[in-house]
DNA sequence: AGCACA
């Protein structure tokens, strides 16, 4: 047999390589400066500087080797020589692949993260629990999600790296609050790494992909079923079908919800065509019917988990129903058709039941039916503002949380629950933490 | 000025 094992350690002319062997640099030559030498030619994803008995020999690789043979071309052929603070650095494709045990792309900071979720049940978070996490830190331009041999894998995008260092600072290995995902999720975790991309590619939206900065992209064809029903956006605990019409189930009810009260707290996303309540296994449900799939997803998504009134009070739990249309018998305080007003001796929304209740928060926050947030332009302070329902004495948009609400239309303002108040997510309906509980801090504290 | 780290 032949032998293979004499290669020579190093040849005079190397083979190409996307890793670039560096020497004659500068003392003490930085990461920063091998990435500007490079960046020119390609992406840097990788360096090992301080190399050698000298510590003046350093690698560089690209994500491509072409960018590698760009470099080490326009260099053969310049009249500059490569250079570091004045210095001339000769460079040569490494005799290795790649460059092991130094940062690796990872460590390269940029605009797109890695978020790799651990957990049992990783995979089972949805895309937009992950958009609304990230959302704290910035406009969240696309999301992606893939398994890997790693596990339940995204990449998040945002607009720059500054904003992605955030994130990735405040979140990286800790647990997406538990109040935001589906009940009985095992702890999810969060490690998040830089990615190498700079624009991730979205087709489609879909369960697995999304793209905030063209709401007009398509639905994907693999996210609508049969029926041609939108089953995109896999809410956490099961596949469950989107749906026009919403079946809330309310825990700790302390108070008297009624009929009136759950028509206000639907009415703030769009029009609520019709409500029927029921008992169901010692509490009560109410199913909740909207025109249209899209406002029902946006209620759900802001009206998850959250609570009625202060104090943890009603809580609610929302997931699709299998019902596109109610039929609605009669119109009495458990059940109304709302498109049919004549038939209906209207009681007009009894504002007693919410001047009952001293600590209630609920309001008509109609502005959430469409527009977003726009938190620069509301005062605290502003009176009337109609939209300010979630408590008197709370302003609709506290100042010192504009990362939140940034490009999230789907989420009221209020503080946050009491075990999250480090955390990132505000609850819409309690208004009752200090307004310092409100700022979206990771500094201290856990998430949940 | 000529290839690290585990």
């Amino acid at each position: 047999m032949a032998s293979v094992s004499s290669q020579p350690q190093f040849r005079y002319t190397q083979p190409p390589s996307k890793v670039l062997h560096l020497r004659n640099l500068p003392w003490e030559c930085t990461e920063e400066e091998l990435i500007e030498l490079g960046k020119p030619f390609g992406k840097v994803v990788n360096t090992k500087c301080n190399v050698g008995a000298n510590r003046n020999q350093a690698f560089i690789e690209f994500a491509d080797l072409n960018q590698a043979i760009a470099m080490i071309s326009y260099y053969a052929s310049s009249s500059e020589p490569a250079q570091v603070r004045g210095k001339t650095v000769y460079l040569q494709y490494s005799n290795r692949q790649e460059i092991v045990n130094n940062k690796t792309t990872a460590d390269v900071a940029g605009n797109v993260l890695l978020v790799t979720i651990e957990g049992a049940d990783a995979r089972l978070v949805s895309i937009d629990v992950l958009h609304l996490v990230f959302s704290a830190f910035g406009f969240v331009h696309k999301i992606t999600t893939f398994e890997k041999t790693a596990g339940f894998q995204a990449l998040v995008q945002f607009s720059d790296t500054e904003t992605a260092s955030s994130a990735k600072n405040a979140l990286d290995g800790r647990s997406i609050p538990s109040y935001l995902l589906p009940e009985h999720l095992g702890p999810c975790t969060l490690r998040i790494t830089y990615s190498a991309h700079t624009d991730l590619s979205v087709k489609f939206q879909s369960h697995r992909s999304r793209d905030y900065t063209n709401p007009y992209l398509p639905v994907a064809p693999s996210a609508i079923d049969g029926s041609g029903q939108v089953i995109m956006g896999l809410d956490g605990k099961k596949l469950e079908p989107e749906s026009n019409v919403l079946l809330a189930s309310i825990e700790n009810m302390q108070y008297a919800v009624t009929l009136d009260v759950l028509h206000m707290v639907f009415s703030a996303f769009g029009p609520v065509q019709k409500i029927a309540m029921f008992d169901k296994n010692g509490g009560v449900q109410a199913l909740i019917q909207y025109p249209d799939v899209q406002t029902a997803v946006v209620a759900k998504e802001a009206l998850e988990g959250h609570c009625i009134y202060d104090g943890g009070f009603c809580k609610l739990h929302i997931s699709y129903s299998r019902h596109t249309d109610l039929s609605i018998k009669v119109n009495n305080d458990r059940s109304r058709d709302y498109t049919i007003p004549n038939t209906t001796p209207m009681v007009n929304s009894q504002p007693s039941i919410l001047g009952q209740q001293p600590t209630s928060v609920m309001g008509s926050a109609v502005q959430y039916s469409g527009a977003p947030f726009t938190p620069s332009q509301e005062q605290p302070g502003m009176p009337q503002q109609p939209s300010a329902g979630w408590g008197p004495g709370v302003p609709p948009m506290p100042q010192s949380m504009p990362m939140q609400m940034h490009n999230n239309p789907y989420m009221p303002p209020g503080t946050m629950p009491p075990q999250a108040a480090p955390g990132m997510m505000q609850s819409p309906m309690q208004s009752g933490m200090p307004q310092s509980s409100m700022l979206p801090r990771y500094g201290s504290g856990q998430m949940q």
